[in-house]
DNA sequence: TTGTAGGCGTTATCAG
DNA sequence: CTGATAACGCCTACAA
């Protein structure tokens, strides 16, 4: 490994100059800083972060914390979304990203314990448990945090627009003349109570009145779940002429419960979706649902966490909602 | 920021007697570790890598190559599974998980001298256009390298047994009667080549003749293209009765341009698909296809890694292959 | 403009 | 069993 006083003693300066060459410090003349820098490639210099970290106190590294449950973190279509995005923005922004997990070495920690011994400048919190106490811990130490989809006090947040994303597709299955809407929404979480909420006061807003047991509530990402619920739905006395699923994924269980009850979509029944996953572009028929914008929302993350760590103690906590975007598919039918 | 020192002072001990209480060494008396180890906790203390790092020259850090381009990388379910695995079982083992990028503060640098300023202890290559001469240097850069799904020079390789699932699918619509079988395969990398190799031969061995425009190049997770190709396929003077599809996704547009066509699957046409991911067992009707055992690849990466790193320059490279499994769906009818 | 020196937090060697 | 002490590679006053 090539050091910093390697380069300092072939190129005949000291380390200091090198250093200062080598960081473009205003302090070393133009020549000798091309020189330093023309031996330091010659030799194959790399500099070392740890080193560099161990001095400044600043790693340029995020961590992202993400849950490894079922259904949820990497293997989640919509967070690994997100963190793509996150992950280029903040490279360009001149970050690396590592993963927060509980256990260093051989033993399990606290998530803040990790951080800390990571020396990350900022943390992600994305796709997890918001209520265990080790992520509040996480969001409480002082160490710049963002979360996805949540809002921890003192902490940036990156919220897509439940409540909007919710009107805009009650509004639209309105518009085709449906008013007869059942929603089966997730676990309850504070997206899920946007989501409430969303489809609520449009309704209210619409002036259509919601029987009490159109509103069930499901699981995320279960198509099983969603079939289930589906045909006790349809079970009603008075059926729902429309039914809004959690997400797209669910929507295919939904789908599967209506045909085999001979049901088809959209001509018997129709439906909605949630997220706008690739896979619901390319069905038969295309699915209607609510594109939720992951690109924005990632890179938004790494911009805000990049200002909350570079702005120290002068940041003032941002919270972005990012809005979705409709896409009217073919799982409606214009009724009435 | 609470450190050896401090906690020395503290407890009255030196700062080695207290490090090596608290890294466990054999010659500090049990109660003045279990002293010193109470202090520390009660004081807040955690231990900082970078100053373990550039002490040791050891991170217990793995870097993760993937590749961010389009259809890749994390948002490819085949690959964040793999990841998912493999940071879980790497945690185990005692190591965090960082991305490699090609940037570093603001410039771009190699995957390399990324790779060496991080101080990674060793690097999972995945997902990524392998013949990148950026990728060849970080295969031979010296540091300990596993590669998922390809073969370097002296690196650990973790395979996944395309020629047998291949070979799997083949020998199961023949068995159900499909004489005349179709093969869309993706864009020519190394694991195409096994599959077409796979496809090949378990045709030989079972006497079929296929001709050569049942086997076309199509491209990965296209939908797209694989359903341009099925209608070509199926305007041939003489269509299959069974198309192979490159992936899961790939049937899809597959199914899609069927049904246009006015043909259903497997009624009128049988299709197979590769990878079983999620949505492959939750769609009517349900794909028939092989499943890549993924949590297994991702767990035997890190364990070979972890390997490489200990083992260090007596390490002998493996080749791990990793079987799949036949997931027989409703999308094969028999026939004949 | 360049160099000297000290120290970031940790581990490891060697002496007591 | 315990403790000085010297690095690891780098940055940064401060001095020259």
């Amino acid at each position: 490994m090539v050091t910093i006083k390697m380069v300092a003693k072939q190129s005949g300066y000291s380390v200091a100059t090198v250093s200062k060459a080598l960081n473009g410090a205003s302090d070393v003349s133009a020549e000798t800083a091309a020189l330093i820098r023309a031996v330091a490639s010659d030799m194959g210099y790399t500099p070392n972060s740890a080193a560099r970290a161990l001095k400044t106190t600043r790693s340029y590294n995020f961590g992202v914390l993400f849950e490894d449950a079922t259904n949820s973190g990497l293997t989640h279509e919509f967070f690994s979304y997100i963190l793509q995005s996150f992950k280029r923005r903040s490279e360009e922004l001149g970050y690396d990203i590592s993963f927060i997990s509980n256990r260093l070495g051989g033993r399990s920690v606290s998530y803040t314990e990790h951080a800390r011994y990571r020396n990350y400048d900022g943390v992600l919190i994305a796709s997890v448990e918001f209520r265990d106490p080790a992520v509040l811990e996480l969001a409480s130490s002082g160490i710049p945090v963002v979360a996805v989809d949540y809002s921890f006090h003192r902490c940036g947040s990156i919220l897509s627009d439940n409540i909007q994303g919710m009107r805009d597709l009650v509004s639209h299955v309105y518009s085709l003349g449906h008013r007869r809407i059942a929603f089966i929404h997730g676990e309850l979480t504070a997206v899920t109570r946007d989501r409430i909420t969303g489809f609520q006061r449009q309704c209210l807003e619409l002036g259509i009145d919601i029987p009490k047991e159109y509103i069930v509530e499901g699981r995320y990402h279960s198509p099983d779940v969603s079939g289930e619920l589906t045909r006790q739905l349809m079970a009603l006395p008075n059926p729902p002429t429309c039914i809004l699923y959690p997400d797209d994924i669910s929507y295919i269980g939904g789908f599967n419960a209506l045909e085999r009850m001979g049901l088809s979509v959209p001509a018997d029944v129709s439906a909605v979706g949630y997220d706008g996953v690739n896979l619901s572009q390319v069905i038969t028929p295309r699915l209607t649902t609510l594109r939720q914008d992951t690109e924005a929302m990632g890179e938004r993350s790494a911009e805000e966490l990049a200002r909350a760590v570079e702005e120290g103690i002068s940041y003032v906590p941002q919270t972005i909602v990012i809005p979705g975007t409709l896409l009217p598919g073919e799982t409606v039918k214009r009724i009435g």
